[in-house]
DNA sequence: TTGAAAGCGCTAACAA
DNA sequence: TTGTTAGCGCTTTCAA
């Protein structure tokens, strides 16, 4: 161990030395003079009562089993003492450690933070804490982390990250926690989630399009391991056959990751292809932003000689040229209602719970769409 | 606790009420059936060992004072029959959790999130697990969320967001937990900081300006109370002085909080403030982004009629026009450092910590930055 | 209304 | 090389 972390350390801090100008060798003390932590049998012998009573004075639930003076006087001692509970030693005992696992594929994508903080209002006023795990969409880490959250204790997990059809969720279900996927689903309806309304956000982009006259459409799907890029490419094919428009197959090109890089490949093999179209509908923002910057590349303007759209509304958009027109989603409330009923799920609420929620999505009108230059109307 | 549960979901309910569109009852099966969780018992049994046999016989550190076949059959019977370390129960014995906080101001700041898988990086891949929590810069918010992780026995914290003048260390002192602030640094030299070097990209920024004919400068302060804020203003304040400007005092606004509203408030105030200056040094990017969005409001261009410039170089930075000119900071590695420097506390490394580690940073040339209109050379 | 005792699952000191 | 035992700090029966 020690020559792991020698070497680990050593390594870096090569790298770093050069940058560490101010280096003043710190007075910080390593107080490891046995951790002056007050536990609750401390307590009850300054009171004078045994540590079973300063337990029950201390929790809230059982505090009325004991006469007010008691309660009064042993949690002025504990207060003063500077007691706190160990939450650890709690949980060992009670079988719940109050902690629940976030599982998403990367925390610094600005889709996913707003998910957290919405399972957080909710989970944290009832007393859980997160533990956040970033699979970067690596169903080998996934495994791992899964199985750390599990090792850990959780009480339930929000899975951010699923894949569609999978079957990481084994280990889960043998430990009996309790699981929610948000904003993306899988093909098992046994595991509740909550997600956005990607057919409707397809649905009010190809219409919008539509209205505009747009007739020759692509698409930049996203990987179709992802619910949400299942769903946005099976909507583009329904909501454009319904409106009667002819796509070739060569107009959809299948990015193998939600990022920019693959939104401007993608494009520029829609390009090469010799295909004619008006409008790519991405199937996510970044996906656009890549496309976009390609077509430029090309010499192609947008929305000047071909329109795009985007998915999810990410922060700061309105400040990018053109302004892309999206669909915003709500990643708050996706993480709230994960947690809602993540919670209900946890405490063993009978209630109904339903299989899928959807949360509803609406249109961003900006600058990334005009009508055709050759109007076909 | 039922009625808590039942009146903030019977809230939200009403609230998503509308929004769940497809609500299937969920055939979820509530595993309520005592968790089947394998201990060491349930493989010592099966094995035919004693329990502590079969712990050594899992654990690295310990497997090798036993036979290797025994080790061998253990395991394979462990692995078979799924048994997953109880990491809390561990935990309670060695008195270490294998945990980290980590508090940080708020996840969805595209700033920090990099912070938090700079950390990972370093404490993954030890075991260790960490818990992320958000105060939002709120003293009392963080107090209680320092709470938190102390009762959850954390090994070790990673502020990324402390005041530069504090009492609220005293319980992370008193419980003898190893801290490191990060991005941020506190008036205490006895908690090691890694910080990224504000004052010189104070001076770079300022050099370029000046370089480019820029004489009369104003600048939008951070919170004096933040770390960031105070050494930013403070290299202002030198560096304009040294190369011979003057600065009259109301050529400082003081921006409350580092958001987009509040550069905007300040843009303002420098403007009606009747002063004349050619390029406002902004403390951080958001505070630029407002800053430029109030000039435009008020019919004046960026870069031709004032030039802007920002700190920290957020994402997408590059894609808003007229693109910000500002400085670069390693976020990342600010996390990495910490945990590096962490591990080391948390471990008992006697090795010297340096109480101020202070990273490089760069100053990225974009368009915000003109020559002066009237250039005063 | 309070105390005594057991035990959550694990590791580690001491025996054998 | 393995087993026995104690105990981490807490909650929760069961008694008193």
């Amino acid at each position: 161990m020690k020559f792991i972390l020698s070497s680990i350390f050593l390594q870096s801090f090569a790298k770093f030395l050069y940058s560490i100008i101010l280096g003043v060798i710190t007075g910080w003390k390593m107080v490891n003079k046995k951790r002056n932590v007050i536990t609750l049998k401390d307590v009850a012998i300054k009171v004078g009562v045994d540590k079973s009573t300063v337990s029950r004075a201390l929790n809230p639930g059982t505090q009325d089993l004991l006469s007010p003076e008691v309660v009064a006087r042993i949690r002025d001692v504990a207060t003063r003492m500077g007691y706190r509970k160990n939450q650890l030693a709690r949980s060992l005992r009670t079988q719940r450690t109050m902690t629940v696992g976030i599982v998403l594929p990367d925390i610094t994508n600005t889709l996913f933070a707003p998910i957290v903080r919405g399972a957080e209002s909710i989970l944290e006023p009832l007393g859980y804490t997160s533990m956040i795990v970033n699979t970067d969409d690596d169903s080998e880490r996934r495994n791992y982390l899964i199985g750390v959250l599990l090792e850990r204790g959780v009480d339930g997990i929000i899975d951010a990250a699923p894949q569609i059809s999978t079957t990481q969720f084994k280990s889960i279900e043998e430990h009996g926690v309790p699981l929610v996927t948000a904003i993306r689903k899988t093909d098992r309806t046994s595991i509740p989630a909550v997600i956005n309304d990607d057919e409707e956000g397809i649905r009010l982009l190809i219409r919008y399009l539509h209205v505009r006259g747009h007739r020759k459409l692509a698409h930049i799907a996203g990987p179709e391991t992802l619910s949400t890029g299942h769903l946005r490419l099976n909507a583009f094919r329904q909501q454009t056959s319904l409106i009667g428009l002819d796509i070739p197959e060569n107009a959809i090109a299948y990015a193998m990751r939600f990022d920019e890089d693959e939104g401007s490949r993608c494009a520029l093999d829609l390009l090469v292809s010799g295909l004619d179209f008006t409008a790519i509908v991405c199937a996510n923002d970044r996906l656009a932003l890549g496309a976009i910057k390609a077509l430029h590349q090309s010499g192609i303007q947008c929305p000047e000689d071909i329109s795009v759209t985007g998915f999810n509304d990410l922060p700061f958009l309105n400040l990018i040229p053109p302004g892309l027109t999206t669909i915003r989603i709500q990643q708050f409330d996706v993480g709230r209602l994960s947690a809602e009923l993540l919670t209900r799920m946890m405490t063993n609420q009978e209630a109904a719970i339903p299989s899928t929620s959807i949360l509803p999505v609406e249109l961003v009108e900006r600058g990334s769409v005009s009508k055709p230059r050759t109007n076909s109307f």
